[in-house]
RNA sequence: GGCCCUAUCGUCUAUCGGUUAGGACACAAGCUUUUCAAGCUUGGAAGCCGGGUUCGAUUCCCGGUAGGGUCACCA
């Protein structure tokens, strides 16, 4: 009956499909994946989806492309929807021994049943030992005679939970700390069922600003992974940054790819504390994953400024775009804000601003005037803005062939432009 | 409220009794082709409180406080 295997250690992520891709689900998908990986385990991903309420396939497909947009991939998938038959079973033997029984009972809300099946509580103290909390203890009494299953045909999740990780030969369990205090109950159903007990570790949430669970309800979408995979962050960036949250290897090193985080990976180095989850951080880190794949990039900038413009783009352009930017979609805010305008139309240029602090708009031109025929000769620009004054030769120069108050230095300026087309900008305010 | 968990810069964190308490993000200043961006350098910034244990506690123990999680015929 049992599904034997050879691997030694055998963890399982089990969603439910009540929402999309939660990136606390994600965290903990990546922790269970590392640690397989490391430990040359095996990684089951179970659907549970026994509350057909509230299960949806959309969800399912969310999480499961969003885990795959990841890297996240496991050996093994199962569906609790499809495995009644083998939780039925284990209720039905559970009320003939009779740590289970049907119950009679008045429905206080719509769709309740006037039978349940309860388990019978032992009424015990659970003592059981986390790999990140150490020994945890509870006293089970106040638990009660909790339902197991709306009838022996419809478990729920604690009973489904404790037959699967049985049948599938689960020996750890890495899940998030809101699942706490659902182990001693898991751990009641397991010695009723001669289950042996999976070794615990219970996660560190992932907080926001206020130091609250993430949660869907409250977060909308700044919680699902969607949400970063369409704002452009890479997956490897993303995961980077999950794995620093409650853990760190030791080292002053930050920047990982998921090959290295498996090497480095150490479960025993996971905090016991939350951590809030920080976007300037994760921008940063996914900057970082930007530099390590910079052609890659580069070159999504250069066809996204090709549509955008529909001209050859300057490869300095790229450039000076990919280092304005931390995530993809930053390339949409600089080119929808009209910022990068002046590159292909010329400019319209306030001369009273041409002029750099105490000197005047005539200097500025004179300046600019002597410029015009060394425009190719950066070494000479150089050379008169030594002997004039560095802003009073380079901020008319920059201006007059951006328009623009900030913008790139005017050589790489006039380099993108090209000769003709600076020229005539400088011709133009002179 | 019961039960459970947690507690170092604003944030993520290092420290396995003795450190000028280190790093990163963010912030500020300076430098670079006097703007912007990037880069480099520098700076400010932390052990929740009270008791123990100890020659010595951020570190170990107890209490308090604060924060969080969880209390379904959801998962």
């Amino acid at each position: 009956m049992t599904e034997k295997s050879n691997h030694k250690i055998v963890v399982r992520m089990a969603p439910s499909p009540t929402g999309n891709l939660h990136i606390g689900t994600a965290r903990a998908t990546l922790f269970n994946y590392l640690f397989a990986k490391k430990n040359g385990g095996k990684f089951i991903l179970r659907i549970e989806d026994t509350d057909k309420e509230r299960s949806k396939k959309e969800f399912e497909d969310n999480i499961l492309s969003g885990l795959e947009w990841l890297g996240l991939t496991f050996d093994e998938f199962f569906r609790q929807s499809e495995r009644t038959e083998i939780y039925v079973n284990y209720v039905k033997k559970m009320i003939e021994e009779g740590s289970a029984y049907i119950s009679k009972e008045e429905p206080k809300e719509e769709g309740q049943r006037s039978e349940v099946v309860r388990f019978k509580n032992p009424n015990k103290k659970i003592v059981f030992n986390d790999l990140i909390r150490g020994e945890v203890s509870f006293d089970t009494t106040e638990l009660g005679d909790f339902v197991i299953a709306k009838s022996p045909e419809e478990p729920l999740y604690h009973l489904a939970v404790v037959v699967d990780d049985l049948e599938m030969g689960v020996t750890h369990v890495l899940r998030g700390e809101d699942h706490i205090s659902n182990t001693p109950r898991q751990i009641l159903i397991q010695e009723a069922i001669e289950a042996p007990r999976p070794v615990y570790a219970h996660l560190p949430l992932i907080l926001d600003s206020e130091r609250k669970k993430l949660s869907k309800r409250k977060h909308g979408e700044v919680v699902w992974v969607d949400t970063y995979k369409k704002e452009g962050y890479l997956p490897e960036a993303l995961l980077n940054y999950f794995a620093l949250l409650g853990w760190n290897p030791g080292t002053d090193e930050e920047i990982f790819s998921l090959e290295k985080l498996v090497k480095a990976f150490d479960i025993s180095k996971v905090h016991k504390g939350g951590a809030i989850f920080d976007v300037k951080k994760l921008r940063w880190v996914n900057k970082e994953h930007l530099k390590l794949n910079k052609e890659k990039i580069e070159e999504e900038i250069k066809n996204k400024l090709k549509d955008k413009f529909r001209r050859d783009i300057h490869p300095k352009l790229v450039e000076v775009v990919f280092e304005r930017i931390e995530v993809i979609s930053d390339i949409d805010k600089l080119t929808d804000s009209g910022e990068l305008d002046y590159f292909f139309n010329t400019p319209e240029v306030d001369t009273l601003k041409l002029a750099w602090k105490n000197s005047t708009t005539d200097e500025a031109k004179r300046n600019l005037n002597d410029i015009l025929p060394i425009l190719d000769n950066f070494d000479a620009i150089k050379k008169l803005a030594e002997e004039r004054g560095q802003g009073d030769v380079l901020w008319p120069l920059r201006f007059a062939l951006s328009g623009r108050e900030r913008s790139p230095d005017p050589f790489t300026l006039i380099e993108i432009l090209g000769h003709e087309e600076s020229q005539r900008r400088i011709k133009n305010v002179t």
